[in-house]
DNA sequence: TATGAATGAGCCTTCATTCAT
DNA sequence: CATGAATGAAGGCTCATTCAT
């Protein structure tokens, strides 16, 4: 259909995997062309300038992966198969896609709107997890003095220091087993 | 001492404080030289190149970090007890070293060899906090069941996660009882 | 007549107002191609270049200036008369085609090469006066020992100084009475 | 002495040069660069930019222009030696820098601001040449009746336009003898 | 040893031109 | 014929690094 929406979304694509590679200042606009398979002058047609490609390449990464997820954890099922499938799936995502959980960090080099956005979107997947805290919560699946701010962030931040050092350093896929483990410590605790 | 070695320090400093401002690329040579009070040539009398600079200020950066943590783990306490402290210092540490979170956030921006020579270090961080939690579980304060590993992530994940929150979304200190609270719930899960 | 000639001229006219509002240089074939309301690429279609297209605009510019002052000259009039017209056209010339002016100014930040081939085509305007001035000679209407080549310079850069100050720089329509007193002096000398 | 503003000098010098033989846009700052023997980074270390150059370049041509203008014309000397003399400089002038005269117009490409500076500039030239007329028909070189700023006219217009074609088409030096004559012709009239 | 003026490789961006439709 | 999306060569500017002093 709309051709230029479907080309848009390429150049994002090829954004996405250059940024990831280089990082915004390491990345160039010659790179991204290549990897789109188009002419250098080509994105400009599309977007701005890099910095707008690289906001708009935000937005579209951090939306995605905001829907993905929100899909999972409106599904009718226990607390911990949630977890399970949260974990796998921000492995999997991270795996293609850039850092996004650290992704608001990037902000750095954007504009002080586009900053706002960004907390304003990441905001929004710290709320969905703390909703499904909160949901489990309601229904006694989790216990009943839990804090539900500080759930959220030992869930956040455990799945994503988990997914860092697995990925990250070892670049090898995470198996099934490993999302089941990992969800095992937060809910159990340590003691 | 070495009037040498205290200059290298000096600049190191500087270096800190412009990279944690500007992040790796953006950064220039000019405003590290001003920052230290020296001539721009002279940074290359005491290091090879800025990658080299750099290079040497993250292993500073987190050596610092790691020997203050390192005190506090090898103190005859309880894991509970010291995993406050852990939480504790950490947060005191980012709020004097404002640049140790910044540093993380640079990382993003970097390219991906980057990222990973910064991660690499970090991981003597990870160490300590494993043989941490060995140790514990030897002497029987954990289960005996634990995976190391994923404690180890759990740790540290939510630790930094609710401090991240904490200081660099709300820009107020921490309370005690926030520590408290945050290793009670690593400690005993969420069910 | 022909549809295909029409539309050349238009393009012409086009080029006219693009090239004198910007300059060859910052003229965009763009620009031009929305002026006559066609798309940018029509216009290779009866230009080889947009250098090709300048040189046909100022050969059209000029021409079509230059027939308007042969017609003057033509006249069998007093060399006094005759000149007062030419200043009076040259100054509606320049105020109806404002770009006449501003054609004149773009050559000054053209090349070397550039202003050259302009300064070619302005020629024809030169022997025009020229010719007037030797049959004017010849009539007895100018002092015998009068060297032609410098009266025309004389002539056409007294007017032309005349009119960019009066016009451009004070920005006030010239009153009939300006013209005479122009030739005037012109005719008189300054003695 | 002041090496710096020696060199700055010089940079100009070379914009001059550059700027006059490609114009502008077409004037590469690498050509400059290897003009003035420096490399093209060093350009901006004295100036901002390509347009700060060139405001610069304009305004130290103008005014060094100027300066031997009035130097001739606060001579004690005849109207008619006088005019000779800046017509002679006014040729010479133009064989080393950029066509002097019509410099006005290059204010296309230049901000408002510096616009506004180059035209006062040039109604400082004008200015001087209209006291020198006033000055002489005060003193009964010229006559009574003469309107001083046609006379100005006349005078800038025609020495303007003699030398455009002399040097601009033919490419030769002026003899003494030219000067003499159309400043004769200025004098005398046509009639 | 310390300096900072000079350098030039490198990159974002523009725009004349092409060509498939 | 007409079009305008695609192209890539070209140029202004930055900044890490060097080296004469």
């Amino acid at each position: 259909m709309s051709s230029r929406e479907e080309k848009r979304i390429e150049i994002i694509q090829a954004a996405v995997n250059v940024f990831s590679e280089y990082g915004f200042d390491r990345a160039k606009m010659d790179y991204i062309a290549k990897e789109a398979g188009i002419g250098k002058g080509t994105i400009y047609e599309y977007f701005e300038s890099k910095e707008d490609l690289f906001d708009k390449m935000i937005q579209y990464s951090i939306e995605s992966f905001r829907i993905g997820l929100k899909k999972i954890m409106d599904q009718k099922k226990s607390i911990e198969e949630k977890l399970i499938k949260c974990s796998r799936y921000n492995a999997e995502f991270m795996d293609k896609h850039l850092d996004m959980i650290q992704m608001d960090m990037q902000c750095k080099v954007l504009s002080k709107e586009m900053r706002t956005r960004i907390f304003t979107e990441m905001a929004v997947i710290y709320e969905h997890y703390k909703d499904m805290v909160q949901q489990a919560k309601a229904q006694g699946e989790l216990r009943a003095d839990l804090d539900e701010t500080l759930a959220t962030y030992c869930i956040m931040g455990t799945i994503e220091q988990f997914i860092k050092h697995r990925i990250f350093l070892k670049r090898h896929s995470l198996m099934e087993v490993d999302h089941q483990a990992i969800v095992n410590v937060i809910l159990k605790g340590l003691l």
